[in-house]
DNA sequence: CGAGCCGTTGAGGGGATTCAAGCTCAGTGG
DNA sequence: CCACTGAGCTTGAATCCCCTCAACGGCTCG
């Protein structure tokens, strides 16, 4: 149901092999221990375990225990709420570098379901390791506080982005989130028409006409699995245009 | 332009006034503070002015260097973004007892437009004061963490409830909301049709039908200047059937 | 008392949904 | 090798919900 395997990292002699990993990690200047300088690293005896989980597999539930955070290394993920009626909703993305799962560490349980997009690689964190390494004078506590604004900030531009406006406008202002998700120079990831749907709360039919609307208005070329190449200029100049056609 | 007329605060001898007035503050248990024990309370000595804020008055503003973070005493306070084509959207509502402008704490702008919904009385609480009280090895950054998390689910709560589905369903769910952010027994205030527009991405017009239409169906009551009682059993009648109806 | 804001209601049009059919493509098994 | 299948995507046609435009009444306030 859940692909958690422990992928080994990398070790070394002469300090903490987990502070090594830490200090070695590619995601080190934007994730949560780049706070921790290196006596701070060096600290960190607790298993950090490496995850990856495949796109469509859950990394939590809502509602379930929460014992761990995650710092995302690579892909994407999304938060999905259900709604009592039973449709589903994804209430915001998170991308490299981004903190997943805080709740754990005010020992709440989960918020929402967790959900790769792409394959996914992170770092499980257990939540005492954060307590043991907050409880010192560490400006932690403050990075944390980051992480939980950033969040928040999140999810207000998904109210305000992708929540409001006619379908195309939603659907452009999803690519342009799409396009900062991504990876430098690499094509973005482009969602199933069924999870556009759920991000902006339309149909697949019209995820789909809009989809193939901007593709021959030049915004979008799709390249075929789950991605696509998006003309920044283009994108740019059809919001622009759509603003025009409202006021 | 903005009304922050320094309201005097209850005063006392034996102990430090303003540690006098937070002691016998109503919504202590729940606000910030409530995390202080009597000792941490005797530490404050910064003084924390107390504001009244008339409706439709701005708090903050988008932008605007954060120099303070507020305790809402009584009153609803609504977050607005504007989106790049000039319209805007309310994307989240704080109630008694929550913590707002918390993006001060980490000397960050504030991310939201703050404005007052019904007469609001808050304190204002200058960031050096939580700097200082965070110091030490209370559990004030726990408290904080936890207000960021609630305002994060707050935040989510608005994308899944309010900004899906059909509007009469966008309405009933925010009458929920409504009815959660009121006094026990008191009437829930009602917003002009214009902000449910704004809270729901409907237009007036839409908005003035179906809360008509809730009227006549016996979910809702108005009470002239801006409030209203809700028939909590008519309002669980209606989410239920329009549930049915859909699936 | 007129001006302006707010709320309401109607009529018409447009955009999104619904229902339906057909397409591509990967995986499966004969 | 190729029919068969099912999932995902696309497109069309009809319907419906919401938006737009418009007019009007109640209310407050200068």
């Amino acid at each position: 149901m859940r692909r958690m395997a422990i992928v080994p990292l990398y070790r070394h002699d002469t300090r903490h092999p987990q502070a090594q990993a830490c200090a070695a990690c590619e995601v080190r200047s934007q994730a949560l221990f780049g706070a921790l300088d290196e006596a701070g690293l060096d600290r960190i005896h607790t298993h950090i375990a490496g995850l990856d989980v495949a796109p469509d597999q859950p990394i939590y539930g809502r509602g379930e225990a929460a014992a761990s955070v995650f710092t995302l290394r690579s892909g994407i993920v999304r938060f999905e709420r259900h709604t009592e009626d039973g449709s589903r909703r994804i209430v915001r993305l998170a991308g490299r570098g981004d903190l997943i799962g805080q709740e754990a560490l005010l020992q709440r349980p989960y918020a929402d379901e967790a959900i790769a997009c792409t394959p996914v690689q992170l770092c499980r964190i257990p939540r005492h390791l954060v307590d043991d390494l907050s409880a010192g004078t560490g400006s932690l506590p403050r990075e944390l506080m980051l992480r939980w604004q950033q969040a928040l900030d999140s999810a207000e531009r998904w109210v305000a982005d992708l929540s409001t406006g006619a379908a195309r406008r939603r659907l452009l202002r999803l690519l342009q989130h799409l396009l900062e998700l991504a990876e430098p120079g690499q094509p973005v990831w482009l969602p199933r028409r069924e999870e556009i749907g759920a991000m902006l709360d339309i149909t697949v039919e019209t995820a789909s006409r809009m989809v193939s609307q901007l593709r021959r208005d030049g915004v979008l070329e799709l390249l075929p699995p789950r991605s696509a190449r998006i003309d920044p200029a283009a994108l740019a100049r059809a919001l622009r245009e759509d603003s025009a056609s409202v006021s």
